[in-house]
DNA sequence: GTGGATGCAAAGACTTTGCAGCTTC
DNA sequence: GAAGCTGCAAAGTCTTTGCATCCAC
């Protein structure tokens, strides 16, 4: 995934002059930090791993960060139910959903052509044209042992 | 729809004679009003309309009191994106999903039983149950002069 | 220099709960 | 009466912002 990562800065560099931001030594870390992360990473999960290289970086910083990368369209934002926002690096081209195990908390992904065209012809048949949407299953796993070893695993 | 209300009536009475609870002047009212309620009710829009009723309820009371409809299945609760949590009354057997206006802020509901059989068998195919799932679409109308005319209409 | 960026702390927006007093069964 | 409720106010969660200071351009 280097090429992805690249992609992204390359958008991020584009968005920041288009707009007169400013390069940093906060947003170059917090960039680094978030595209090496696991996916699904939290504001506090990202600020601890920021800290362990410039731990002067407030939660503030990277909040505020983190919005730029949404809007430079670097970063994907996903609220699932009731916890803190989740971020993803963006993957340009393609757009997938999630699947939770609601016993073990794991999180799978996965798209599907089929569903993207039913969403886009529901949509016109309502007389709108479709822009974006969020979808999220819920379920448990089906092979108990794997799901009891990844409980608790945060 | 008449139908319907007697149906989550009983259903609340059957949850609430299991658990040992007791009925309460406020369940009465609040169960009315929500019955009676536009569909995607927020908290503070059922008490308002609550208290018309009997002003002396509470916050606290409508929040417990839509929790305990959820838990006995008769209210949904939903979360759009940001805003506070909207309810509805349940429909037994049947489910739908959201579809927002961006502009007008206007929802709409669908079901399509294509979308949720791709659904199962997804999870199925990542060796997870399908026990619920949450689905909104995002665009903007087409009519774009009925869209105006809704804007706004909070 | 100047306008954007940072950190802190405080404020918001919602949700959830502790508790004393009141009601139902 | 005892177990549940209710209302109020307070505490939690997360998110967002005001502001004085700092730094990139």
């Amino acid at each position: 995934m280097q090429d992805r990562a690249e992609e992204l800065k390359s958008l991020l560099a584009k968005h920041m002059s288009e707009h007169n931001l400013k390069r940093t030594r906060q947003r170059d870390v917090i960039l680094e930090t978030f595209l090496r992360s696991d996916d699904h990473t939290t504001i506090d999960g990202l600020l601890e791993a920021v800290q362990e290289v410039y731990p002067a970086v407030g939660y503030a910083t990277v909040y505020r960060t983190l919005r730029l990368f949404v809007a430079a369209g670097v970063a994907k934002e996903r609220r699932f139910g009731d916890g803190p926002a989740m971020y993803e690096p963006a993957e340009p081209d393609h757009h997938h959903d999630h699947l939770l195990c609601t016993k073990c908390g794991r999180i799978f992904e996965f798209e599907d052509p089929i569903i993207e065209e039913r969403q886009v012809s529901i949509a016109k048949g309502l007389g709108v044209r479709l822009t974006s949407h969020r979808m999220t299953l819920f379920g448990e796993c089906i092979d108990k042992e794997a799901c009891a070893r990844h409980t608790r695993k945060r």
